[in-house]
DNA sequence: CGTCGTATTTGTTGGACCAGATAACCGTAG
DNA sequence: CTACGGTTATCTGGTCCAACAAATACGACG
């Protein structure tokens, strides 16, 4: 593993900081050593001896590693190894919450590809338990008070629905939008509550999911996530920062 | 914007360290002054005597911001707003690079759930020439010298494919997962390199979508996605790491 | 077994120096 | 006098050092 470690463009010529050499050599460490979930690393002190480097480089080292969640820090108990790196994509992905209006459609879109993606996969292979849990979670949203709450329930029922996908690069994707996803939810929920209506919604899916009826779950599904549209749409010009596509 | 800022867990009581506190301000300073992209922060030493910051918490905070890519900095230049956002995510993506090979399967799944989704739009809506350009790209393939640049051609006809669906937030996802996907496309390629027949597979699968026949296309993309599991299953037992699903 | 000190470690600060780049300055040629 | 090339001063990030504050793990001790 950690075949390619250049995370500066290519193009920059050899001009590797301590800091960045250090964060290597750090994650080596933790390699070869197989440090596990939990295990300590060194102190900062003895890491850079280790690695001829002061502590002050050591620091930003560990900074970076703890941003990217590699390790978690706490006074005198030192580095540990994290799970979770879901956790810390998640934390970067959340940090630019620049959700753009025109984004909506895009998001929506993208969710109905992978809602129904999954559906295929439920269809063919949940069980009735399968179902009974999601019709569970629908319940939830019932619970729900507050504009809040009810856009993170209206979230986990659709979370639910592809966690019964069974593919977990689609649900961490899709645990990966959750703020934006949210987000959206919430400015739809905040121009129109409608808890009774979403709960219905959602049951009609699910009922279409357990009868096997993918006609129906995706025409639902479409029609479900296009409903939020009326709230946003002519509300405002282009994104100002469309991101200009990376090389 | 930036109303949620809390990234450390809600558990944890207040204790922000200084650090913390100034990646906040930062944030909120680069907010309320309405920098752009391009636009320069202030020096190292400037900042820290604005928030009542020592220089190496400065530099701390600045690490974190550049880590999470809201910052680049360069010698002497000092840091400036960056752009492409998703860079970032997909550095943190790709740091925890560890591609079980048990997880083969599942990226392939969602791949497969993406790619045709992003298919039903470019069945509606491609044009003649969008689907020349898909043609040139897999024809590059044909140029593409070594197991590194095979891997490389092979994606970028992937994404080729996902860019054509008009989503941008699929296309966002699709090249976070680049490392990922282009690591097993590595392994395949090492094991068996046959240029020929990934191209003519891919000449296939973009002939069926020019014909607009979902069927063909859904198959052909299919099988190939598959293919490359004979590689990989029943190679070891399970992963070493399994992320233990994060709660 | 519980309590308390103490030593160790991280968190934070201030200062120092270096390498590199930019800007200001100056002398000279036209 | 102006334009240009070279030199110097200055500024900035990168790295390091020393020190103190705060928190806590660990062992001594009652």
């Amino acid at each position: 593993m950690s075949g390619r470690t250049g995370f500066r463009a290519a193009v920059e010529p050899l001009k590797i900081s301590a800091v960045d050499r250090l964060v290597d050599e750090i994650r080596a460490f933790v390699a070869e050593q197989g440090l596990q979930v939990g295990d300590a690393l060194p102190t900062e002190r003895e890491l850079g001896e280790r690695f001829q480097a002061s502590r002050n480089t050591v620091r930003e080292a560990l900074v970076i590693l703890r941003a990217y969640g590699l390790v978690e820090t706490r006074p005198k108990a030192g580095a540990v190894i994290a799970g979770d790196h879901a956790e810390a994509v998640r934390r970067v992905f959340a940090f630019h919450n620049g959700v753009s209006p025109d984004s909506f459609r895009d998001l929506q879109g993208f969710r109905r590809i992978v809602e129904t993606g999954v559906g295929e996969h439920i269809i063919l292979h949940a069980t009735g338990a399968d179902f009974d849990r999601l019709d569970a979670v629908n319940d939830e949203l019932l619970a729900a008070d507050g504009v809040e709450e009810l856009a993170l329930a209206d979230y986990r029922f659709h979370e639910a629905l592809v966690a019964l996908g069974g593919n977990r690069t689609a649900l961490a994707t899709y645990r990966l939008m959750r703020p934006v996803i949210v987000d959206l939810m919430h400015v739809g929920k905040a121009a129109r509550p409608a808890r009774a209506e979403t709960h219905e919604t959602h049951g009609r899916i699910a009922a279409a999911l357990r009868a096997r009826d993918r006609i129906a779950f995706a025409y639902l599904l479409s029609r479900h996530l296009d409903y939020g549209l009326q709230f946003v749409t002519g509300s405002g010009p282009g994104a100002p920062r469309g991101d200009p596509g990376d090389g």
